[in-house]
RNA sequence: GCCCCUGUAGCUCAGGGGAUAGAGCACCGCCCUCCGGAGGCGGGAGCGAAGGUUCGAAUCCUUCCAGGGGCGCCA
């Protein structure tokens, strides 16, 4: 039986009273209600505070709605004993063969396991990373690879049709610096004061260079503009190509410049002057930004005719709405929260919705450490710490896992001598352990002849104590993605699998799957190796959403 | 000055108003006759401070303290 079953049972409970007249609830009847895991094996396999939450409305002690709910509920298939405590607390018992249910069921949804229906018929638009290409990919934006690519999986689990997309800002100020640098290094000249140093701006300059020898021999214009379409267009290659190395590829990567040459800035400004949101003074177009909310009333058109940065992502956002997407998503490092309130200002004064049509997520900053030593980064040192580099240091799996395992509200330092480790205090290696030692496990079954039991298995045979607590973690695992989903925190995902995978070691420890010896493989062997199989089902779907990789073996 | 985030065990962090606040690491002590010991079992220690709301607060509100980030006609 899981929570949702349990839920729906307590509310027909709940139902049969007011229909019998026994209880009046003026708001009627929950639709669902809370049923949760108990810490304290002596209340239960599943506790609900029903009856301390409606014992005020129906005017009832809570304990006297608690009784009269017991005996309907201790009455329902599947529900071995329902008891009453404390303040008014019914600790339901739930019975072997209800509970062992949920390892069939598992099997029978194979990767669609844990799919939900929060966001059905959703299109959700998610922009993320969207760093400037002036240089690689620095590890700042890195967080919101991990955590923006694993809630875009999540979502789509959870039943959003979900577009991904990278804002390339390809135009105003950051790229005429790159552009400058780029040309100097051609030139052989020093970075420009404000510009581009390192490497990178070396090897692009060349690049361009081999590309169009005679670039350097065209007026300084036109030599610009060479190096900035050129320059561009490769440093944005290899962000791409870095994403998609760290297994982030987006649906869209969408160009500012277009916004501004296409007449959609033009546009997007024409529409909130016709809604009596712009004006004009000292020479420059205004957004009424503080009548929405915002600190101050912010510039769109700079008094040289130029549009601001903002002016994009007004368009920008225009056009997503224009393309249908009801929920937009903007994921920001903390150093860029300040934008916040312009931009929920700009979705007011376009008559829509702040935290509905557009919902901003903040990221707090991520620090590395080697040795318990922060790392220092300067981009003048050259000691940039790029997303290729955290790779080089930890690989793939272990920088998703370690970036998508905290809350994003929470500034994190990564060690990285740390998640380099093979050994059990590095998490990703616990779970990943736990995935490959399942792995075996089948594949050793396998090798007997001995396959998990089918459709007819008798789930009453899985009644160990061990047995038990994997299940109900199992039953768990769609009501963690939902709850990742609306909460929009990817790390409740990781911090399930890590409690999930401790579960399985524990009921491998007492729980002998396959036959010892030369024993007769039986029910109980094919039972347990379905539940085995199960947990591989819900550890490699759980991985799968973080982009981490579940291996056979390690 | 204003805005955002954070403060929970020695360390790194979980904890959607519920019962005796959890996990990993570190430390101490146990468990290998067969499925992967990269595992399991046991042990000590904690909600920054003060008020408030509530039957019930780590969680919600207010104030204060401490740390991080941010407050351009830059992008």
């Amino acid at each position: 039986m899981t929570p949702a079953e349990l839920s729906d049972a307590i509310v027909a409970a709940l139902t049969a009273q007011v229909e019998a007249g026994t209880l009046r609830l003026p708001d009627g009847v929950p639709s669902e209600v809370v049923v949760e895991r108990p810490r304290n094996k002596e209340h239960g396999d599943y506790a609900t505070n029903v009856a301390l939450k409606l014992a005020k409305k129906a005017g009832m002690a809570p304990r006297e709605l608690a009784e009269a709910l017991a005996d309907g509920l201790a009455a329902t298939d599947g529900i071995a004993k329902v008891d009453i405590a404390g303040p008014g607390f019914l600790n339901i018992t739930v019975s072997a063969g209800s509970q062992g249910k949920v390892a069939g069921d598992v099997v029978a949804a194979g990767a669609a396991y844990g799919s939900s229906d929060v966001f059905a018929g959703e299109r959700i638009n998610l922009e993320f990373v969207s760093a400037n290409p002036t240089g690689p990919l620095h590890i700042g934006g890195v967080r919101w690879a991990a955590v923006g690519d694993a809630l875009g999986r999540i979502f789509t689990l959870t039943g959003a049709e979900v577009s991904r997309e990278y804002y390339f800002n390809d135009h105003g100020g950051q790229i005429d610096r790159f552009s400058n640098s780029l040309l100097a290094a051609a030139k052989g000249e020093p970075v420009p004061e404000d510009g581009y140093g390192g490497q990178y701006i070396e090897d692009i300059a060349k690049a361009v260079l081999k590309k169009q020898p005679g670039a350097l021999d065209l007026p300084e214009d036109e030599a610009r503009e060479v190096f900035r379409a050129d320059g561009v267009e490769m440093m944005f290659g290899e962000i791409k190509q870095s994403l998609h190395d760290f297994g982030v590829d987006f649906d869209v990567y969408f160009h500012e410049d277009n916004l501004h040459k296409s007449g959609a800035v033009e546009r997007a400004i024409a529409r909130l002057t016709e809604l009596g949101n712009t004006f004009e003074a000292e020479g420059a177009l205004w957004l009424r930004s503080e009548k929405f909310g915002d600190d101050k009333d912010r510039v769109i058109v700079r008094s040289d005719g130029q549009g601001s940065y903002l002016s994009g992502d007004l368009a920008y956002y225009l056009d997503k709405r224009e393309r249908g997407f009801e929920r937009c998503f903007i994921m920001l490092g903390a150093d860029h929260h300040g934008y916040v309130g312009r931009l929920m200002a700009m979705v007011s004064a376009f008559g829509d919705e702040p935290g509905k049509n557009l919902e901003i997520l903040i990221g707090q900053m991520v620090n590395l450490l080697r040795d318990g030593q922060p790392l220092r980064m300067s981009k003048r040192a050259g000691t940039v710490v790029t997303i290729d580099d955290l790779v080089d240091a930890i690989g793939v799996d272990a920088s998703r896992y370690a970036l998508a395992r905290f809350s994003s509200d929470s500034t994190i330092d990564l060690d990285l001598d740390l998640w380099a480790r093979q050994s059990s205090d590095n998490p990703v290696f616990y779970v990943q352990y736990a995935h490959a030692r399942v792995a075996s496990i089948l594949r050793n079954g396998a090798d007997l002849g001995l396959a998990p039991a089918g459709a007819g298995f008798d789930p009453s045979l899985l009644a160990h104590e061990k047995e038990g607590e994997l299940l109900r973690a199992l039953a768990e695992f769609p009501r963690v993605v939902a709850a990742a989903a609306s909460l929009r925190e990817p790390h409740r995902v990781a911090r399930y699998l890590e409690a999930t995978a401790a579960s399985y070691h524990r009921f491998y420890d007492n729980c002998r799957v396959l036959p010892m010896g030369d024993e007769e493989p039986n029910d109980l062997h094919r039972a347990r190796l379905l539940l085995v199989f199960a947990t591989q089902t819900v550890l490699a779907n759980g991985l799968r959403l973080l982009g981490v990789s579940a291996p056979e073996r390690m």
